[in-house]
DNA sequence: GAGGTAATCAACACCGTGTTGATTTTCTAG
DNA sequence: CTAGAAAATCAACACGGTGTTGATTACCTC
């Protein structure tokens, strides 16, 4: 009595996401047919209309998922962070969890964050990271306002997401522990003093 | 004997532009149609077929003027950047201009730097900001390398574009000079620095 | 004002879409 | 293992956007 348990969509709804993710990649979403789609995965073309509205509805409901899985992880990253954790003991509590999270998805996440994907997705995962990056802030007072705090938002979210974009898009080389130091080291010292390229406060 | 001088090229070339930036952020670039597009632009449909090859074409000529128009200028910085200037002058020599490009073709940019836009234009732009700061960071040499430098990269120029994103996104406030200080400023200073929410070197 | 070229208009075959009804295959529950 | 249910297949449909064509009209340059 479980939601969707029959064997046949789930085997069917994978096949296509899967082939989804393939096909973007080839070709680019916009080029993506239900045709295309569905040939390619071996799958009659109104089957696809038995699960999904449209390939839009296709792509709204595997970005979900993903958008949902990492917010699951962020859930869970509060609660640690509030509690019991005082900085500098490991790079993060569950951020590795994060970056494991994207490795395991990687295939999707590629195709919609690369340049044939869907740039809606890249504004739904700034905005998560927004929320964790305004969260971490709440409370600190800025000693002096060169410029509006939105700059400083927009900086670091744009920052975290293009380094996350080129771990995927080079094979994930670096494991996740290190995309965790690398990113915050970054953000906490500054890009050049971080990559060793300026002393510290020189 | 100009390469396109006849008035009525001209005009229907750039209502075509135009409407297909507006109709890129109202629909969404995939949504957008032929027929819709002339329709909007009040021109007829075989019309568009006498300049472009089709939807993807029109991007591309766009795209492509917006990219050269920001290559001009990046070409004119490196020269005034090798010669007679020495930094803490001013914020940028040409920055400025690049700044107020931008400004000029808003209405474009802003389409296709939007979430309903192109993420291969965002692709074509982020390699023109790379382009920029490796030569930068040309000849100076890392006294330490915790990570590739390609995260360095990645991580200035998703930055520079995020903000500039936001500025676009939030109708321009913020003259070009102040851009260009923000961003230059969270930069060299790390953005935690820069923004007051970090004292130096602490 | 004459010649040339761009824009319009109507019509065309083509292809992907989304939906339908009938049929076959496959799974789950008992 | 079987019976009933549900999913997948298949064929067919009208619809809408595409890209192209040939003929006609409007407009610009020289």
């Amino acid at each position: 009595m479980g939601d969707t348990e029959d064997r046949r969509v789930l085997r069917t709804k994978k096949r296509i996401r899967d082939t989804f993710a393939e096909l973007i990649e080839e070709k680019g979403l916009d080029r993506v047919t239900v045709k295309d789609l569905t040939e390619q995965a071996d799958i009659n073309r109104g089957t696809f209309y038995l699960h999904f509205h449209d390939k839009y509805d296709l792509l709204e409901q595997s970005e979900a998922e993903i958008l949902n899985g990492i917010k699951q992880i962020a859930k869970e990253l509060d609660d640690v962070d509030m509690n019991n954790w005082k900085k500098e003991n490991g790079p993060h509590p569950a951020a590795e969890k994060y970056f494991t999270y994207l490795k395991e998805h990687a295939l999707f996440v590629r195709a919609v964050l690369g340049p044939k994907g869907d740039p809606g997705f890249q504004r739904k995962m700034k905005t998560l990271i927004a929320d964790g990056i305004k969260k971490k802030f709440a409370g600190k007072e800025r000693k002096s306002q060169p410029f509006p705090a939105d700059y400083l938002i927009a900086y670091l979210v744009s920052a975290h997401l293009g380094v996350v974009q080129h771990w995927i898009e080079n094979g994930l080389q670096e494991s996740p522990e290190e995309m965790a130091k690398i990113i915050s080291s970054m953000n906490y010292d500054g890009p050049l003093v971080a990559s060793g390229l300026k002393k510290d406060s020189s």
